[in-house]
DNA sequence: TTCACGCTGTGAATTCTTTAACAACTCCTA
DNA sequence: TAGGAGTTGTTAAAGAATTCACAGCGTGAA
């Protein structure tokens, strides 16, 4: 069994991947069991260019005339995106913003679930919140190793951002979602992926005012 | 008066100009009143090169040996992203997220005020949430037209999304910040950001494997 | 069985983004 | 006042990502 493709898929392969993996849910309870490049394409907002080139880089084939097996494709995808054992992700600052991320991704796919959030503020630990265990800073080096956690949400203030990633980072975290408005450093093996919220809306402002007339 | 630069300024850019006066205006607090291109690249966690072509590109010139002036970097800045009278932004969609949304991107930026919230749910209209009003989704038209409002925070669930985002079209919205994972359909003056979390983390997840073994 | 249609798979072309490289210049030192 | 160190501004090259375009094939219709 050759498993994964030996190259890297590119970064925005593996988003649009993500995307096609959702819309196709959807697609298979609907209608007929197969999709064309075009169908899945503007569903997408792509092109179907792209569609099959992304569908070639992962090793999927179609038939002509009849398009893509939506659930073969699925199957695919899922053998590309999810690891079979899973992967377990811990949040990091239960806050606002950190309780509201639980409640959001809790039990969304289950190959990538949330099983602990982390808080320096003693109220908010030893119980649960949104239904995940809450626990104290403190205990999370041993918990991230023991519980084999990988991923980490990062919700915290900013001043103790950097030192809660170095934290992430000694205890064998291997990826990072940021929604911190600061750079924060890490070695190379750890990926981040930062969330930015105002960085978007300023991108967005730009863009409105160039749109239309100067408002 | 020439105001913005001709052409326009791609988007991968304005993100970076918008990090950029961030980290600015935290230097300006400090040290020196100015800075070199490999220090700003260093906090941003880019290349000097990358910093050059970026202040190139809106036209703003540094001293050879002195670096850039960091005030009038970040005037340069402010006259790009901001829009002289501001603009306003309306979220909507007072759930767990929206709330925690709220509270997050009020008062970070004066140009850019959230203004009002809306949702279906009539527990939750007719008061102050985070000290925003809340109103209900019917009176959003009105509203949006009255106090100009130009962007738009989606955080809706998502069966409404749709519907919801044919509204703010029609009410005149120039661009949403969309937090619902469904791509939404929009004319092609209008300019929408997906942040889907889901994404990201199942991007992390991906990469997080790569990188080391195979857990 | 044959034909025509319309799709896939993919090399080539294009476009967009980033990096390299270097001449020109400014400041500091002596 | 002249020289050296180190930075900017910018053109050219490299590298990624996307789109084009078309050969080849499978299906359904005749």
């Amino acid at each position: 069994m050759k498993g994964q493709p030996a190259r890297a898929i590119s970064e925005r392969t593996i988003e649009r991947l993500s995307l096609y993996r959702r819309l196709l849910a959807k697609l298979a309870r609907q209608q007929s069991p197969h999709v064309y490049s075009h169908t899945l394409a503007s569903l997408a907002h792509g092109t179907p260019a792209q569609v099959r080139r992304d569908l070639m880089l992962i090793g999927f084939s179609g038939s002509p005339a009849r398009g893509y097996n939506i659930q073969d494709l699925i199957d695919r995808i899922d053998l590309i995106l999810d690891s079979p054992d899973g992967q377990r992700i811990a949040l990091v600052g239960v806050g606002n913003l950190g309780r509201a991320l639980l409640a959001y991704i809790a039990g969304q796919r289950s190959k990538l679930a949330i099983v602990a959030a982390f808080d320096r503020d003693p109220a908010k630990t030893g119980r649960l919140i949104n239904g995940i265990p809450c626990h104290s800073i403190l205990d999370m080096p041993d918990f991230i190793r023991s519980r084999k956690i990988t991923l980490a949400v990062l919700a915290v203030p900013q001043d103790a951002a950097q030192s809660v990633v170095d934290t992430l980072v000694a205890s064998g975290i291997r990826a990072i979602l940021n929604f911190v408005p600061v750079p924060i450093r890490v070695p190379r093996h750890v990926h981040v992926d930062d969330l930015d919220m105002m960085m978007s809306l300023e991108k967005l402002a730009y863009f409105a005012r160039q749109a239309g007339n100067g408002d």
